[in-house]
DNA sequence: CGATGTCAAGGAATC
DNA sequence: GATTCCTTGACATCG
């Protein structure tokens, strides 16, 4: 089992940047970009980190409709991108990318459709300059609803079809913690067999069938094809205390006490006691792992090593 | 330096 | 039909 993380690295005293972030006025972005993921990967090889999460924002502008200098970028930079590829792949790392929710495949509206239909293009593009093979994949969400969530899954299935080979053998699909639950995308996988991703805090949050984690593993995992080993994402749920403020109802004084809520955000670390348990539950599954937590690197080591203590095998 | 505004992009809830 | 929230972060600007 591999363990991952996403974008920027805190483990190197300050922060590694990830992507180029400025505004518009001072690109093209790529080629700093991956002067930073040179960089992270020197720390990924020294830590032998074999997972790592891409930021979806490498290429700012890159289909931008009202800034064509912008779209060549991968052309410009193509060296560059071969020999980040060729380096990732001497260090058996895993790369992978997660457009934000704003690429939405199965919006009745044809603009937005078309934009997310240019933003897959160019992940898949992206990742076929770095010559990464079949585990590198492009995790998306089921998108809108739009009042009739089986139409809009239909429309999925349909539109992920229609996509290009080169860009659709690279997607895969992740439950979301509002509209899409691990059974939905399980009807998603029926309508077109895209390979699912299963996120545990996701589940959490928008589990209506109430699947356990076992059930929920069991249907996802076997939807990747024989060869490519498939991947989930994990985190551990935000705790915080909540103050709520209520007025008493007999004398109308004000009453201040504390909640402890558990807030549907990724927590700071990952709960290894929870994670060994997740492990244990998914037997014999086997899968790569993507943490998603906010001290992102540190929490996968911390982790990684809290594994390694308990005789848990771990890459 | 700290506070505040802004960013390409969508969807859904609310009025 | 228009407005606001959702929600992440960091750059950019202002005082």
């Amino acid at each position: 089992m591999r363990l991952g993380f996403p974008a920027k690295v805190l483990g190197r005293g300050g922060v590694l940047k990830d992507y180029d972030s400025r505004r518009w006025q001072s690109g093209p972005h790529l080629r700093v970009s991956l002067g930073y993921l040179n960089t992270i990967i020197d720390y990924l090889a020294e830590e032998c980190i074999t997972m790592y999460r891409i930021s979806s924002n490498v290429a700012p502008y890159i289909t931008h409709p009202e800034l064509p200098q912008f779209h060549n970028q991968i052309e410009e930079c193509a060296e560059d991108l071969a020999h980040l590829g060729t380096r990732a792949r001497r260090l058996g790392l895993r790369l992978s990318m997660h457009p934000n929710h704003y690429t939405v495949l199965n919006s009745p509206v044809e603009r937005v459709y078309e934009g997310a239909v240019r933003d897959l293009l160019f992940h898949g593009a992206f990742m076929d300059a770095l010559g990464l093979g079949p585990e590198a994949v492009v995790v998306v969400h089921g998108g809108g609803v739009f009042g009739d969530k089986q139409l809009a899954m239909e429309r999925f299935a349909a539109r992920y079809e229609r996509l290009p080979e080169q860009t659709r053998r690279r997607l895969v699909l992740e439950n979301d913690e509002k509209s899409y639950s691990v059974q939905d995308v399980c009807e998603i996988h029926r309508l077109c067999g895209i390979p699912l991703v299963l996120d545990t805090l996701h589940h959490r949050t928008n589990n209506p069938g109430e699947l356990s984690n076992r059930e929920a593993a069991h249907v996802v995992i076997p939807t990747w094809p024989q060869g490519v080993r498939p991947k989930i994402h994990y985190s551990s749920a935000r705790q915080e205390d909540r103050s709520i403020t209520r007025r008493d109802r007999a004398t109308g004084e004000r009453i201040t006490s504390v909640a402890a809520a558990l807030r549907f955000q990724h927590a700071d670390w990952v709960d290894t006691d929870e994670f060994a348990a997740f492990l244990a539950d998914a037997a014999p599954l086997a899968f790569d792992v993507m943490v998603e937590a906010k001290r992102k690197d540190l929490a996968m080591l911390r982790l990684r090593s809290d594994l390694r203590e308990r005789g848990i095998e771990v890459k």
